[in-house]
DNA sequence: GTCTATAGAAGGATAGAC
DNA sequence: GTCTATCCTTCTATAGAC
């Protein structure tokens, strides 16, 4: 068995991503983690506010990688970027419209009220966005362009995963994936 | 001043877009409000839940009438849509990065968590975009791409709120409103 | 209909034995 | 480092006087 921290904060990704940072308490926490409650404090003596930044980090370092992936799966840019939405329609779908994002609900709840979280969050946006930067440009997009890009692809990907988990779908991602490719296309063409 | 059942309903839409639906609490509602804790039961028998379709229901119509107007004052359809980003990008910055969507907080936080709110954000996220379907299909986007173009312009919204308000700009809306207009644009012209 | 008081559960956090 | 017991606050919700 993983070592308790590393199980307290997987477990506290997970539950972040369905129920948000205000929404999952520390109890449920240790419960979903079987870790005795003390561990907690010991292993995260900033309480709450602590174990949220790692996990915004770590839940947002990890998710980078999973989506990179898929991209790099891709024959270039443009069907990279398309599979990393029919990727996410998929996932959607087979955890019944639950796992999407690992930080954008945390983003939206913490923006007005921890400074601290709320500067993770950006953290994490801000890497994601370079990796998707990095990708563009190599593929050819001036690097002004790329940016906007990248922009463009992960503004795309959280606006279709707030529609379609509220009307349990996926249509948004299967449309946004769609302008995103073509807006890449045109971009490498012009 | 208004009735009280206004006064909490308009006091809770505005707690809700900053610290979502499981970050306000109902005596926080009622200190808002100036109004008594009892009448919140009074008025709001099935408690917190109710309390939060309605103004999930009411929030949304309101801010439906708002965008609209202001999609409205653009000369054609691809101004229209600049203009929503622009005037989004504006108040974000005047409030401190605090009002973007009333409801994208809840409708995440809710999503997995509460059916009934959840078909609430549902049914307000449908008829937003079926307000901008009408009017891209008035401007000569064909029905079938209007419906397409009308989730897009809601989602790169969405997503662009996401962006902004944790990393506390308006770069993506910026980015995201550009390329909302050209694919209007685009929509037109094919 | 208005308002106060309080119940009962859950929240985050701490102390201290082992 | 592990684990239990407990503190204090806050939460939603209810009861009942006026």
């Amino acid at each position: 068995m993983a070592p308790t921290r590393e199980r307290i904060l997987d477990a506290t990704a997970e539950l972040f991503r369905r129920y948000g940072y205000t929404g999952t308490g520390l109890k449920q926490v240790v419960a979903a983690a079987n870790a005795p409650f003390g561990s907690l404090y010991h292993h995260f003596p900033g309480g709450k506010q602590q174990l949220g930044a790692e996990v915004v980090h770590r839940a947002g370092h990890m998710y980078q990688k999973l989506v990179e992936s898929v991209f790099d799966s891709g024959a270039d840019a443009v069907e990279g970027t398309a599979n990393v939405f029919s990727g996410a329609a998929e996932v959607l779908k087979a955890t019944d419209y639950a796992d999407a994002c690992p930080i954008a609900t945390v983003a939206l709840e913490v923006a007005s009220t921890d400074d601290t979280l709320r500067q993770a969050t950006a953290e994490v946006f801000e890497s994601w966005i370079q990796g998707a930067t990095t990708r563009f440009a190599d593929a050819g997009v001036p690097e002004a362009r790329a940016r906007e890009l990248a922009i463009l692809l992960v503004a795309a990907l959280e606006g279709a995963f707030v529609l379609d988990r509220a009307m349990r779908g996926t249509e948004a991602l299967r449309v946004a994936g769609a302008a995103a490719a073509t807006a890449v296309e045109a971009a490498l063409a012009g």
